[in-house]
RNA sequence: GGGCGAGUGGUGGAAUAGGCAUACACGACGGACUUAAAAUCCGUUCCCCGUAAGGGGGUGCGGGUUCGAUUCCCGCCUCGCCCA
């Protein structure tokens, strides 16, 4: 036994102790509330876990164990997004299957998170890629299919080349796949999409009554994109055909001056004259090999080709000129607009540059300067003249519904969620598809479908996904009408495991069903999720709609997955540049005065605090900080460092600083010896410790409660800075701060459990409470202003008048001086926090 | 352009139903211990004037409300994210 503090020893210790007695094995208990606390399962990448993991992973560590204290039964378990690209990438170049590597990978991660002391329940650990996983993902894509909700089209799609595969809406942003850059481009192909357009509407209502953070609902709010307005028909002159467009601003249809079709519209090339055709049709070429970003890009300078041909405007018979132009988007709407240039920025831009007419429709604005996009008057559109906007909108509407010419509707930008990947490492779709072109889902009894084996993972040489290859496997016969039948070659995307793996950790081992309904209805929803904000329009809309779904369907009893959602930030890290750009090891630069130099060269180097990557040369290793110092100190530096919603930046200092500091709770307790200071075993209770330490329970129970981890630990810092000076604790107050230490630092708080004649494990003892009482100081100290400024501060006791408290105040030396010469002519009391005299 | 968030010492941050700005920690400086270093312990550390007592300024910038504003209101600037 030594004495010094040994995080090693203690932490593998405790860990095997957690392991062995499955301490935090959780089961259905009627008798205690249950409390589910979940982190964002992570996808276990080839280099292991990151410090950014733990940051999320130790909040909710602290809240599980704080939680089981308060006499919850807690659901805290964790898993393994395994399905993913780098997988699939190893399989193509070493021919080895990607499960071999999964696993090797999942194992690293589990290893690692252990090592941390994080309180899963590891019986419901679960993987994406277990067919005894991924078969009841399979099973939820038949309820999709089954309720209408899967359906395949041939349409433009999102193609990424580097890839080799499609992908949603969601992962594509500014013509780039968003986690790698690599660019995208609008290809034609069969594809799988599910209707999550069909929920719409209570994606968006139901976001009203969930405890998230706003920006997060705002972000899906807008994705959702819900604008009302009307669809409105316009006839092309001479032939008759309808081309119908949706507009939020009906009121303006007088001012329409000219409509636009997407290139890809399908009346674009049928409507266009002959002199026109060979510009139309070189256009739309062109617009075809263009991105959408592209497209959207350069507001000023807008292209757009006429057709030749005019329609008529429904409202007064007006025949306005056909163009067709990029910057409008076949994916929204109808992939045809009005176009209202006097009241729509882009329109009117769009106007000026081809000199078409702009008519003022709605007073407020000066036309001949710019578009007018403000509240206003109707002018110059007889049927609703005078009225304001918002009358205007409903009596148009109206009028068009009346005559038939157009309807009041509700558009959403949301799209369907294109739901296939041309990959191997993915679930395979449960369906076949007969010889007459009849899609069937897999019976229960032939779940999972496995995925074959085969010994090349790459696309097929004519471009097929690699699924192609198992010959065998895709060719098949329907049982009931003994058709030959072929299976589909495309996988699930990833997010299709994360949609409800929260479901399974209620019930992970069931073979008869997914869940069983008393688990689902004992443990759901998540009570707090915590992850982080990139997945604020992927993972948790989608899960939210599958969520929807099997509410309809009545496999689950709440509408939405989780109650509350936090993000925690990003950890970030200074990185080190040379003049040359190139990135510096941490190690290789010291610091000198206010800069830092190449400890090889002497060179100044720039220093910035930036997103952790290998490129920068700024990863820390979360082993490498267990190591040092210890899991209970990456815990307690993670939490320290700030905010737990806010991004800030790793340094070794900050761990030293928080190391110092359980060392220094270490030796308040345990003397050289090893074993527990006499005095704490002999102390007679004292008042003003006491009092301290009830402060500090108060402090910490709420930083908790309001995931201010920060802050709880500062406040426990203190106490012990108190301790350190003045050895007065007892045997109770030692107990009692160890309860309160062990959310956060679990390890070294069981083995002071064990060293204070306690034990075996202090993971169920009740949480300490504080006594308001205890809290109250016989006397207090209030500041004393004189015109608003600090002069000085009296002691009085804590039952003093006011009157008495006022006398005092003005008696005092200082504060006297200040009123020298001058009348009070006011004075401010502000019960136990201050005095301020005004005087002239 | 619109929406959301942020801006406080050398650094991370604390304090907002309006009431002592800078808790806690890092770094730096000084000291003790040591042959020495590390570790540990003690002290100083928002800025300016002053030996000190004391005084003045100060929470991105400019106004306002108030006895009193980091906190509330108005107008800006910078950064981050989301949407155009």
């Amino acid at each position: 036994m030594t004495a010094a503090y040994d995080p090693q020893q203690i932490e593998l210790k405790w860990q095997q102790y957690w392991l062995d007695n499955k301490t935090f094995k959780s089961e259905i208990d009627y008798d205690k509330p249950k409390y589910y606390v979940l982190d964002m399962f992570p996808y276990p990448s080839g280099d292991g876990l990151h410090v950014g993991h733990p940051e999320g992973y130790t909040a909710t560590d602290i809240i599980a164990r704080y939680k089981r204290m308060r006499g919850f039964n807690v659901l805290h378990p964790m898993g393994w997004d395994a399905f993913g690209l780098p997988a699939e990438r190893h399989a193509v170049r070493t021919g080895e299957h990607p499960a071999i590597i999964t696993n090797s990978n999942c194992d690293t991660f589990r290893r690692q998170i252990q090592r941390l002391g994080l309180s899963y329940d590891w019986d419901r650990e679960i993987n994406t890629t277990d067919p005894k996983y991924y078969k009841w993902t399979q099973w939820i894509f038949s309820v999709l299919y089954d309720r209408g909700l899967a359906y395949e089209i041939e349409a433009p799609v999102n193609w990424c080349p580097a890839l080799n595969t499609v992908l949603a809406n969601e992962e594509v942003k500014d013509g780039r796949y968003v986690e790698t850059g690599d660019p995208v481009e609008k290809r034609p192909l069969r594809q799988w999409m599910l209707k999550i357009t069909a929920y719409a509407e209570r994606l968006l209502h139901d976001l009203d009554e969930l405890d998230w953070p706003e920006g997060i609902k705002a972000m899906q709010r807008e994705w959702i994109g819900r604008s009302e307005g009307a669809d409105v028909n316009f006839t092309v002159q001479g032939s008759g055909q309808v081309f119908t467009v949706f507009t939020t601003r009906p009121d303006t249809l007088f001012g329409a001056t000219y409509c636009v079709l997407a290139p890809e519209h399908p009346l674009t090339l049928e409507i266009v004259t002959e002199e026109q055709k060979e510009a139309v049709k070189a256009y739309v070429d062109a617009a075809a090999n263009k991105s959408a970003q592209d497209r959207m890009k350069d507001e000023k300078e807008k292209t757009g080709v006429f057709t030749g041909s005019y329609a008529i405007n429904p409202v007064n018979g007006a025949a306005v000129p056909i163009w067709t132009a990029d910057y409008v988007l076949a994916e929204y709407g109808y992939g045809a607009i009005m176009a209202v240039p006097a009241h729509d920025t882009r329109d009117y831009e769009f106007a000026r540059r081809f000199e078409l007419p702009v008519i003022e429709v709605i007073s407020g604005g000066d036309i001949e300067k710019e578009a007018w996009i403000g509240d206003g008057v109707l002018v110059n559109s007889p049927l609703i003249d005078g009225l304001q906007v918002d009358a205007a909108k409903k009596k148009i509407t109206a009028w068009l519904e009346e005559k038939g010419l157009g309807q009041g509707t509700v558009n959403y930008k949301l799209r369907d969620w294109l739901f296939s990947r041309q990959r191997y490492w993915g679930e395979p779709f449960p369906l076949i598809r007969l010889e007459d072109g009849t899609i069937k889902t897999l019976p229960m009894k032939d779940l999972p479908l496995l995925l074959p084996e085969l010994d090349d993972y790459r696309p097929t040489a004519d471009g097929a996904p690699p699924l192609a290859r198992a010959k065998e496997w895709m060719t098949t016969t329907d049982p009931e009408t003994g058709q030959s039948a072929i299976r589909e070659t495309n996988t699930m995307p990833q997010w299709a495991g994360s949609c409800w793996y929260f479901l399974r950790f209620c019930d992970p081992t069931n073979d008869e069903a997914a869940w069983s309904k008393e688990a689902e209805e004992y443990w759901m929803p998540i009570d707090l999720y915590v992850g982080g904000a990139e997945h604020a329009v992927l993972h948790l809309l989608y899960s939210r709609f599958w969520h929807k779904v099997l509410y309809d369907a009545g496999y689950v009893h709440t509408k939405e997955p989780a109650t509350k959602l936090f993000n925690q930030g990003m950890i970030l890290a200074y990185s080190y540049k040379d003049s040359q750009g190139k990135y510096h090891y941490p190690e290789e630069v010291e610091r000198e005065g206010d800069h830092w130099r190449l400890k090889s060269t002497g060179e100044i180097v720039e220093t910035q605090i930036e997103k952790m990557s290998k490129s920068r040369y700024n990863v820390v290793n979360p082993d490498d900080v267990v190591k040092s110092c210890g899991a209970d100190a990456m815990r307690l530096y993670e939490m320290f460092m700030g905010p737990l919603d806010r991004d800030k930046p790793w340094t070794d200092e900050g761990v030293q600083g928080v190391y110092r500091f359980l060392r220094r709770v270490w030796s308040a307790f345990i003397a050289d010896d090893g074993a527990v200071h006499s005095h704490i075993l002999n102390n007679e209770s004292d008042t003003d410790l006491l009092r301290e330490l009830h402060k500090t329970i108060k402090a910490v129970t709420e930083g908790i409660e309001s995931l201010s981890f920060n802050t709880a630990i500062a406040r426990m810092m203190e106490f012990i800075n108190v301790i350190l000076k003045t050895p007065r604790m007892n045997r109770e107050m030692a107990e009692t701060f160890v309860l309160i230490l062990a959310p956060f630092a679990p390890h070294m708080a069981e083995e002071l459990w064990e060293k204070l004649g306690q034990g075996p494990t202090l993971a169920y003892v009740p949480w300490p409470a504080f006594d308001e009482a205890l809290l109250v100081e016989d006397s207090m100290e209030i500041p004393v202003q004189v015109l608003g400024k600090l002069r000085s501060r009296i002691t009085v006791p804590v039952n003093a008048s006011q009157e008495d408290i006022l006398a005092a105040a003005k008696a005092d030396p200082k504060v006297a001086g200040h009123l020298d010469g001058k009348t009070v002519v006011k004075e401010i009391y502000v019960p136990g926090k201050m005095v301020n005299l005004i005087a002239k």
